[in-house]
DNA sequence: CTGAAAGCGCTAACAA
DNA sequence: TTGTTAGCGCTTTCAG
């Protein structure tokens, strides 16, 4: 708005000119004011407030060498649990002044190849992503970038990037053992597309060779709500019916328990619900549910930090297992006390549509 | 993994000189490989892989003045509403071969400008920003850097910036005027925070001055599920019973939900709830939840747009208003038509816990 | 088709 | 306390 402002940008050369210094001394009264004397500075000052005038990003990165940005790689937005991992990891980062750029994949590793090369083309310094399982011109991207990746939501300390996660099969046999010590023995298991995502293969190996053994029935859904819902329903239908439900993720619980109802089986009284997450909604949806809490939180800011350290010492960080841990809340019971009561079951039918 | 590699990453000049070229050709090779001829470029490239030189950034974006990235700054993430903006701004970024840095403010303008300049001084090519209240400190840095920046959540074409989002006000209105339509006249209404937000405050006044006037009573809390189950156990201790309840947000309408459910109150028989926002997930609650749609995904695609082709043409986009519009489905029901059948109240208290 | 050389906006020695 | 100047890694004329 100033008069007829000579369309370019302004840059150093013109504040200094304009200040009548030198373009060290303007560079020092941005990086070190202190080292200037006043007068001069206020005048510099003054030059790059009438020129309206912001340092290029670019200039100061390629003398410092540095971007101060890092990217994640992660599947979904939609999911609660990534953006979960997200926030803590921006906020983090945010005390070692570096910002986050968000890219998600949708679970396609040859997404994620590209979108993890747009990150490194854009001068990312660090990466973090979601799991163990990727394309080849992934890992050949990052040989060659030598850029600081550590993947997350997953613990392998042999794994050759630095994980920071929880043990998957741990926390799903955790949730199976919390059943059968309830005394479930038949028990339906619903859990999102496991052909395209680690996490979940881990989880349902881990519900293998449990002892007592439990009949287990397996339903593939989307990983969403209506995929939980869409369970729900497949599992009334199912001829054996099974006492409770494990859901390997907390989305795919909740859809699970709203279905339940709609369709007027009372929860836990007819069947427990277990979930694996323990996303902030779960401990109050009705019932509250019962779930295997998963410290994505803290794993997003030990990720930063990692992320950060690497970046700053050129250490490589060291794998760090985080613990998962049972939340027994109202949606699991023991089963056979209150079983044979359809509890409101007819009260309930005529509800919803 | 090379033999004794040279500490530093290699550059430009290195993989001219293994390959005997100019610097000249290995950068044509790059940008327009088909100038080069066949076999330069393939000792080029060969040179390339060898010294695993991978182009830097900072040098690339001082040349073409393009960093390739915009910044987004939101609440918060935890809001299933903003991180369905973001997954459809970056994923319509990408298209524009643009990434997204994104940047939460907690509602605090002071994290928010803060925020800003640190986005600015990374090198962001643009910015979305959430609402149209902000420091003094965030406007003077977009007016000094003339940074490219919409406004998004909001529809206001008299705005400084120009904003692409709906009318706040319009849509409570919109399912006031359902609930008074159904016969509901006392009618509780729930939002979060409203003084650190403009959106909340727009909704609350399209409230105002409607017809038929309905008794409103008002419950400010967090805006999440707990806020929401907070509200729905004070609004039950309420003395004159409202009949219904507006939530300002489908977050709060799901703790709502589940709090009354917890409570043995059966919607939308005892009572009708209604949102606004509508959520992937809001569809599929139980019971499904009646509530206002907002077209986040089309918003954060157009506020994608906008500033890819502010960036590129330098011309400012117009504002634009995007419609939102009522969504009918399973919790809210005529008043009296079913009122005094305190269904299946009983049989449902003693769930849960 | 290829090379030489002049910058891009800024930082950091080194001098003064 | 301030100025001069040589780069940082790359793109881009302009010659050959």
């Amino acid at each position: 708005m100033q008069r007829n402002t000579p369309r370019k940008r302004a840059n150093l050369r013109d504040v200094a000119a304009s200040a009548g210094v030198s373009v060290a001394t303007v560079s020092r009264v941005m990086n070190a004011p202190e080292t200037v004397a006043k007068a001069t500075r206020k005048k510099v000052e003054e030059a790059m407030n009438s020129l309206h005038w912001v340092p290029s990003a670019a200039a100061r990165a390629i003398n410092s060498g540095r971007t101060r940005f890092v990217g994640a790689l992660v599947p979904t937005l939609d999911n609660a649990i990534f953006a979960r991992v997200l926030a803590s990891m921006e906020s983090r980062l945010a005390t070692h002044r570096l910002s986050l750029v968000v890219a998600t994949t949708d679970n396609d590793p040859v997404q994620e190849a590209e979108k993890a090369k747009g990150l490194v083309d854009i001068g990312a310094e660090g990466l973090m992503i979601s799991g163990v399982t990727h394309a080849p011109e992934f890992y050949s991207l990052i040989e060659r970038s030598q850029l600081p990746t550590v993947s997350t939501s997953f613990y392998d300390p042999g794994y050759r990037l630095p994980t920071i996660g929880y043990d998957n099969a741990a926390a799903a046999r955790t949730a199976l053992t919390h059943l059968t010590d309830l005394g479930h023995r038949r028990i339906a298991v619903v859990h999102g597309p496991s052909a395209s995502n680690d996490r979940t293969r881990a989880r349902i190996s881990g519900l293998e060779g449990h002892s007592p053994k439990p009949d287990l029935s397996f339903f593939e859904v989307q990983l969403s709500i209506a995929g939980g819902c869409e369970a729900g329903l497949a599992i009334l239908q199912a001829a054996d019916q099974p006492s409770a439900v494990l859901c390997l993720s907390d989305v795919l619980a909740s859809g699970v328990l709203f279905e339940l109802q709609r369709q007027g089986v009372s929860v836990p009284h007819e069947k427990s619900v277990i979930g694996l997450d323990d996303l902030v909604g779960s401990a109050h949806l009705f019932p509250e549910l019962t779930t295997v809490h998963l410290p994505v939180s803290r794993m997003g800011a030990a990720a930063a930090d990692a992320i950060a350290s690497w970046v700053e010492t050129q250490k490589i960080p060291e794998p760090s297992l985080l613990n998962s841990d049972l939340v027994v809340r109202a949606s699991t019971a023991r089963t056979g006390t209150i079983g044979g009561h359809p509890v409101a079951r007819r009260a309930r039918t005529d509800f919803g549509k």
